[in-house]
RNA sequence: GCCAACCUAGCUCAGGGGUAGAGCAGCGGUUUCGUAAACCGCAGGUCGUGGGUUCAAAUCCCAUGGUUGGCUCCA
């Protein structure tokens, strides 16, 4: 044996010979490593160095022990799948965040949901074994020679994209074997608590062009316990479903006539134009003004702002009667839309012929600004808009009102100098951070997103512009991650993500630098000096699409609207119709001082009443009894909570001043 | 668009080759009741749509529309 190999020792070995190798401890974190490399299974051998440098024990229950132990779940799995469907192949199997999938090409076949049930009793089997996870190291020839034999077709092409200098690794548990680099529990019995959720269709490597795979998901937990607590949190999630809220609370619905496209029921409506209303009495405040701009343009707009080169998938096209005269025009036209790459005569013709829907406000915004001669006294131009905007989704991707084809954003747009650009991000920050609170989203997230490789703009305006979102942030003291390369191709981002009521992340507002459509648009302001300078831009929303907001907002406070927000903020429960009268001049004088109230005068009895209320989430209840209609008064409740007594006057005053729009407190 | 599942009354769902069901909501009546579901009755559906198989289709097959979960995580 060389003498390298006698130096390489596994974790098992290390952590036995200090007497620490407990039965829940799946694996170690290096400290020498970082990222995912840091995991390292008990059956891989190292050199001494790499255990001197300290290590972590990992345990089966911590989020890296999950991880590993749903990897060598996604092992059992397509160990189990290749037993009850001989010919399958595998391909790649990772865990994720929930869990674990593993894609397959079946020939001639897909999987079905009750194969699940099969596949999952296959793996208790398996499991049962108690069988070891053995890793071996083997020789890149050796091992596309085995893979070779066992015409696991994608693991050999995956086995020669490797760089030369790859350590190539097996494991193995019972009779089955994987190429894989780990790292994996020491036994299946590791393996206690496994679920199979779902099958998709995927493509190898996640590109269309490639061979259709089928993936099964799965996810899979230290014990029973810890799994009934994870698909109890999936039953919450399901249980405030803004599809199921709106539908219960009459909201909005969907109809087959307009797909993917919202309609907002009274109840809903009220609420999305409380948020209007809200945003517009923040704009008034931060120095913004209100335009309204067409919906339909020619596309010579888009040919400008570039998104007919680069988004005509995305657009609706727009035509009258008159246009569809001429049937070669026609074809001339359809085939300049589906064009992948339009030349510059298409862009031009389709320009000139064509109407499009828009997509976005920018363009627009854009065309506004050099409607006129701008000074340099007219800068920072806050531009908002809350026009309608048309996207064509593809049908697979549509959810709810998280994704839809037509919807409207808090949009606005900054012109300024890029010496006010700082300026304008910080004081964004503070705009974002006043809304997010009104909403109830105390934990925000940014992320600055910088230069993608495909991008346009020179190197320097990426820096300028990088180095003043980054400046906002430091020196407002605002934390963020770095996202490297995600940046927009025309300029990088922050972006910001709110952790809802149960724990969940959205990414809702962004602030993106664009310095490529003012260039497009060959906008200009005359400076101080009387020259011509060109201004950059500023895209920024706060709630993203107003639809979108609505469905993870219904989400985050499960239904129950805030005063200000509540399409109706109390109703009425009348305990006998010997009252009906006093209730009636109550909800009337009520509805009078603007409290958006209602009143239920059926023959139900009270406990009936208050249950159908509760469940359309009045904030406040009031009933009404002989006792209240003789001192002329409202028994008031808020959820469980009796609050007494109350006068009508008080009553109104009280939900008047909750009912205000919220505001940052002012200094006195 | 692709893969899978689903589509039955306004809503939630049962039925799965032989006469279409329940609860809630709605409507009519009785009840007038004090903090999360009073009682009786009535009405409501060419079972998403179009074809096919069959003596017979909500049920089986094909197509089509819609809905839902996925289609980024890399051995």
């Amino acid at each position: 044996m060389p003498l390298m190999e006698a130096q390489l020792k596994t974790a098992r070995e290390v952590l036995e010979a200090r007497g620490k190798v407990d039965n829940d401890v799946v694996a170690v974190k290096l400290k020498s490593r970082r990222g995912s490399d840091a995991i390292v299974d008990l059956m891989t051998p190292l050199p001494e160095s790499e255990w001197a440098a300290g290590f972590d024990v990992v345990r089966k229950a911590s989020p890296e022990g999950l991880e590993v132990i749903r990897h060598s779940t996604a092992h059992v799995m397509a160990d189990a799948v290749q037993k009850l469907f001989p010919g399958t192949k595998v391909t790649f199997g990772p865990a994720t965040d929930n869990g674990f999938y593993y894609d397959f090409d079946r020939p001639g076949g897909t999987f079905s949901e009750d194969d699940l049930a099969k596949i999952e009793a296959k793996m208790r089997e398996i499991i049962a074994t108690k069988s070891p996870f053995k890793r071996e190291k083997i020789e890149r020839a050796d091992a596309i020679d085995l893979f070779s034999k066992l015409n696991e077709t994608y693991k050999v092409e995956w086995m020669s994209t490797l760089p030369p200098d790859t350590e190539f690794s097996v494991y193995r548990h019972g009779d089955w074997v994987d190429f894989c680099k780990g790292p994996h529990v020491p036994n299946t019995e590791f393996l206690a608590a496994v679920k199979l959720t779902a099958v998709s269709g995927t493509y190898w490597r996640g590109d269309e062009r490639n061979p259709q795979l089928q993936r099964i998901y799965g996810t899979a937990f230290h014990s029973e316990k810890a799994l009934e607590v994870y698909l109890k949190q999936l039953e919450e999630a399901k249980a405030r479903d803004h599809r199921k809220l709106g539908k219960e609370l009459e909201l909005f619905a969907f109809d087959g006539t307009a797909v993917a496209s919202p309609f907002f029921l009274p109840r809903g409506a009220k609420v999305y134009n409380r948020m209007i209303d809200y945003i517009r009495d923040v704009y008034v405040r931060h120095g913004y003004e209100e335009i309204i701009t067409p919906q339909i343009y020619s596309t010579e707009l888009f040919r400008t702002s570039g998104h007919l080169e680069a988004y005509a998938e995305g657009m609706y096209f727009a035509f009258a009667a008159d246009d569809l005269q001429d049937e070669k025009k026609l074809g001339e036209i359809r085939a300049a839309i589906l064009a992948p790459n339009k030349t510059e005569e298409q862009l031009a013709f389709l320009g000139k012929e064509v109407r499009g829907v828009k997509p976005m406000n920018c363009p627009g915004h854009c065309q506004l600004f050099s409607h006129r001669k701008r000074s340099y006294r007219e800068l920072p131009w806050r531009c908002a808009d809350f026009g309608r905007l048309h996207r064509y989704e593809r049908g697979g991707v549509v959810h709810g009102l998280a994704r839809v084809r037509t919807f409207c954003q808090d949009d606005a747009h900054i012109f300024c100098t890029p010496e006010q650009s700082e300026q304008e991000i910080i004081a964004f920050n503070t705009l974002l951070d006043e809304v997010y609170t009104a909403f109830g989203f105390t934990e925000v997230r940014i992320k600055l997103a910088t230069r993608p490789e495909r991008r346009v703009g020179a190197d320097s305006l990426w820096d300028f512009a990088e180095k003043a979102l980054e400046d906002a942030l430091r020196k407002t003291n605002r934390a963020f991650d770095l996202a490297e390369g995600e940046g927009a191709f025309y300029g990088p981002k922050l972006e910001f993500h709110v952790k809802d009521a149960i724990g969940r992340s959205w990414q809702l507002g962004t602030i993106q630098y664009d310095f490529n459509m003012p260039a497009r648009f060959d906008l200009k302001f005359i400076d101080n000096e009387g020259k011509e300078q060109t201004p950059v831009m500023l895209h920024r929303a706060i709630f993203g699409s107003l639809e979108r907001f609505f469905a993870v907002y219904l989400e985050h406070i499960n239904g129950s609207f805030p005063v200000w927000l509540a399409p109706e903020q109390v109703c009425l429960l009348t305990v006998t119709d010997k009252v009906d009268d006093y209730a009636k001049e109550a909800h009337a004088l009520l509805k009078s001082r603007g409290v958006r109230a209602n009143i239920d005068l059926s023959s139900d009895k009270l406990g009936a009443k208050i249950r159908n209320a509760r469940n359309l989430r009045y904030p406040y209840l009031a009933v009404i009894g002989q006792k209240e209609a003789e001192t002329r008064t409202l028994a008031l409740r808020r959820g469980n909570e009796d609050l007494g007594a109350i006068s009508l006057d008080d009553f109104a005053a009280k939900i008047a001043s909750e009912a205000a729009f919220p505001r940052p407190q002012q200094k006195q």
